[in-house]
RNA sequence: GCCCGGAUGGUGGAAUCGGCAGACACAGCGGACUUAAAAUCCGCAGACCUGAAAGGGUCGUGGGGGUUCAAGUCCCCCUCCGGGCACCA
């Protein structure tokens, strides 16, 4: 016999088949196996129909990994699934004229066929499609269990709206301005009713859980760290003078309202500082444009009103140039005069367009000496500066401002002068707050998530609002559906829209409906839910695809959870990866899992770029995974995708080298035929010309290579 | 501005704990096979100097300093490129 040629378009398609063909091939086995686990996850794809290059890439690295694994002897999990749900399909039915559902679905049956050609060996069996229902009816049971927990709430509030996707967007979609699916185009703000669901319950779990997860990249923790964004400082309330106003409070800070029934109390104004120490040094406070005190103001002050006014605008015309965070520091006198409590020292108070109304209490005590912002405030207005630190060698005072080293040492400051810094900061908010005046308090950046979204193709939001407006419901008559009303399903044939509001508005039958407790006339909720709520849990599911009683069995989570190794690009830093282990820790509190955290590895695999630039369209340099597998075979196209560079580093994709690699694979595969002679004496019963491919062979030492990698 | 990466031949990159820099591959060059070409196989290949050749020598991992018997690798300073965040009080 004489020795094989390597043709992969022949060899290929005939193993594809065998392994097709047998559906234990690749089956994760059952918890009493005796086999350590080892769960293998990739984030799964959108639908969108083409598998393009950072798929290969991604899915090269997890199946390597996956196959290592499992001939190491692991019992292994390496499932698929796909993120179905989602505007592009909606965009698609506009421009197509074909429904959502139907276009979804004959994607996600052209991706698989190219993942098999790719030779990935996915379980299908628990393949997972988020916008079936026997899916997304367990984001609905979720969300009700959330409602029931005060997890998920309804309110008012300024919202990011993308005119594009003609949708409000969560702040994590947000991505510089702009829509994290346009990225040309401006978010604008909009004050709308929303759904939330309370990940700032969990703000403080996730920021600390971030130190135990050495598995994760840096990066990655530093970007959900400074996404999460805790300061810890105080509050103080300073008192505004020859105001005989009730007194006014910050939108967010409900929780000091009680002490608000004395109608004469002067009006206060809540600042927020990280540098309380610091507040002796404080010549003036400033207020955000937003803030509820100056909307007071301005009623009667309509010079201020206009000053105000045209802050505002600028800042909109700002983010509209991109130049946010760069303007230049603006500020308006408001005329009056506010009283720090710690010295009882008149300052006055300004409105300033670098102050932040949703951070904080929307309102700072200005200390010049020891900020740089102050400081290039306060030069440019002429406030005064007022040094309350220190400088580090006596006698020769550093330049201001100066925020003090280590060491430094308070002066100027009353009964702490003379106290070091940190301790100072301690002991000066525990004072404020014996004498009522202030407290310690920890602020974040992070926010609710905002997960209503004004459109079709996504999971309905099982809630509908009572005409007779029930007595003990929810304000609005708002009422939750009972869990035996699930799945509320999306009706199939729609007319799309894009106009104001959720096509589903326009569908009576779906709106209509009655009361679960009156049995009254009701509409139901017509807004569907973020799709990052359907990936926020997914992979939980795949341990359990098909249960129909529950999302998923508990025993088989708690036997394959944490993931062992999770496989993605960045970009989900602080989108997917933040809502997740929120998703965790909820389903953790409602007794439904044992970890708090999904994954136990994160690896983010660089990207693949051409010409130097990231593959797009518009850039004309797409490289259709397709037309590589063609001619130069599957193998040779994922063996390239994980040998031309570092996972982790960006991977310039040049054709040569997938040649190369092809050349490579021919002499790997003439070498086994020329011995095919001797196994097949070996082992009776093997086609001598029939080695099996270089998937197996190449990916042993590959996959050695990858583990020392990640 | 702040944080995180990165910089090594013509090209992508390797060097895992401080121990022969340039693995492997692409492109290139020479040879074999062929009527010829493609494919395939064998070989050469960091730069510079020197030698007829075999060989010998000097320099060399973005730049500058340092530690060490020994530095791509560790320390300090700087430049450039990529990414993230960006008035967060």
């Amino acid at each position: 016999m004489q020795a094989g040629r390597y043709n992969p378009a022949e060899l290929e398609p005939k193993w594809q088949a065998v392994w097709d063909g047998s559906d234990s091939l690749y089956a994760a086995e059952a918890h009493d196996s005796g086999k350590p686990k080892f769960y293998c996850l990739e984030m799964l794809p959108y639908p969108s129909g083409q598998l393009h290059m950072g798929h290969v890439r991604n899915y090269a690295i997890g199946d390597a990994l996956a196959r290592f694994m499992w001939m190491r002897g692991f019992n292994v999990l390496h499932p698929m699934g796909w993120d179905a749900f989602g505007l592009p399909a909606e965009n698609a039915a506009l421009k197509n004229n074909t429904p959502p559902r139907e276009w979804t679905l004959k994607n996600i049956a052209a991706m698989k066929v190219q993942m098999r050609r790719m030779g990935l060996s996915y379980d299908w069996a628990t393949e997972v499609t988020t916008c079936l229902p026997d899916y997304y009816r367990w984001n609905q049971w979720f969300f009700l269990k959330m409602v029931e927990k005060d997890l998920a709430y309804k309110k008012s509030s300024k919202v990011n709206w993308c005119p594009k996707c003609a949708t409000v967007l969560a702040n994590e979609q947000v991505v510089g301005g702009c829509c994290w699916r346009h990225e040309d185009t401006l978010v604008e703000q909009r004050e709308l009713e929303q759904w939330f669901l309370r990940i700032t319950k969990y703000a403080d779990e996730l920021l600390d859980g971030l130190d135990k997860m050495p598995g994760w990249p840096e990066k990655v923790r530093t970007m959900q760290k400074n996404w999460i964004g805790r300061s810890e400082g105080a509050t103080v309330e300073f008192a505004v003078s020859g105001e005989a106003e009730k007194q006014v409070l910050s939108e967010d800070d409900s929780q000091k309202s009680k002490s608000n029934d004395n109608g004469d109390a002067a009006a206060k104004i809540a600042v927020f500082t990280t540098r309380v120490d610091t507040i002796f040094g404080a010549t003036s406070v400033q207020l955000a444009p937003e803030h509820a005190l100056v909307k007071e103001w301005v009623k009667t002050d309509s010079k201020l009103a206009a000053d105000v006014e045209e802050m505002i605008a600028q800042q909109k015309a700002a983010r509209e140039t991109g130049d946010i965070g760069n303007i230049e520091k603006h500020g308006v006198s408001t005329g009056k005069h506010a009283v720090n409590p710690f010295n009882g020292a008149t300052v006055p108070v300004w409105v300033a367009n670098y102050i932040l109304a949703d951070y904080g209490t929307g309102a700072i005590m200005s200390v010049p000496a020891h900020d740089e912002r102050d400081f290039e405030f306060a030069t440019k207005y002429g406030l005064p500066v007022k040094r309350v630190i220190a400088p580090a060698v006596e006698g020769e005072p550093d330049a201001l401002p100066s925020t003090g080293e280590e060491e430094a040492v308070l002066i100027d400051s009353g009964e702490w002068t003379g106290e070091a810094c940190l301790e100072a900061q301690e002991k000066m908010a525990a004072f404020a707050e014996t004498k009522g005046f202030g407290k310690k308090t920890t602020t974040f950046r992070l926010k609710d998530w905002g997960v209503s979204r004004q459109r079709y193709w996504g999971t309905p939001i099982p809630m509908v609002y009572c005409k007779n407006g029930h007595e003990g419901l929810k304000p609005g008559g708002i009422v939750a559906l009972p869990e035996s009303a699930l799945p509320v399903l999306l009706p199939d044939s729609i007319e799309i829209t894009q106009e104001g509001g959720s096509p589903l508005g326009k569908v009576p039958s779906f709106v209509e409906t009655s009361c679960p407790v009156c049995g009254g006339p009701a509409r139901r909720e017509t807004d569907t839910m973020d799709t990052f709520v359907d990936s926020s849990w997914y992979f939980y599911r795949y341990t359990d695809a098909k249960n129909a009683g529950a999302p998923f069995d508990s025993a088989k989570v708690n036997y394959w959870f944490p993931i062992d190794q999770y496989i993605g690009g960045v970009e989900h830093a602080i989108l997917h990866l933040i809502y997740s282990r929120f998703w965790t820790k909820v389903m953790r509190d409602l007794g439904m899992i044992n970890n708090g955290e999904p994954a136990e590895r994160l690896f983010t695999q660089g990207m693949v770029i051409k010409d130097g630039a990231k593959m797009s369209k518009s850039k004309g340099n797409v490289v259709s995974p397709d037309l590589m597998i063609e001619k130069y075979g599957a193998d040779a196209t994922r063996m390239y995708a994980l040998f031309a560079a570092p996972p982790d580093r960006d991977l310039e994709w040049q054709e040569e080298g997938v040649a190369g690699v092809s050349r490579f694979l021919a002499r790997v595969y003439r070498l086994t035929s020329k011995y095919a002679e001797g196994v097949k004496a070996l082992e009776a019963g093997v086609n001598g010309d029939e080695i099996a491919p270089g998937m197996v062979a190449g990916q042993t030492v590959l996959g050695a290579k990858l583990l020392r990698t990640l």
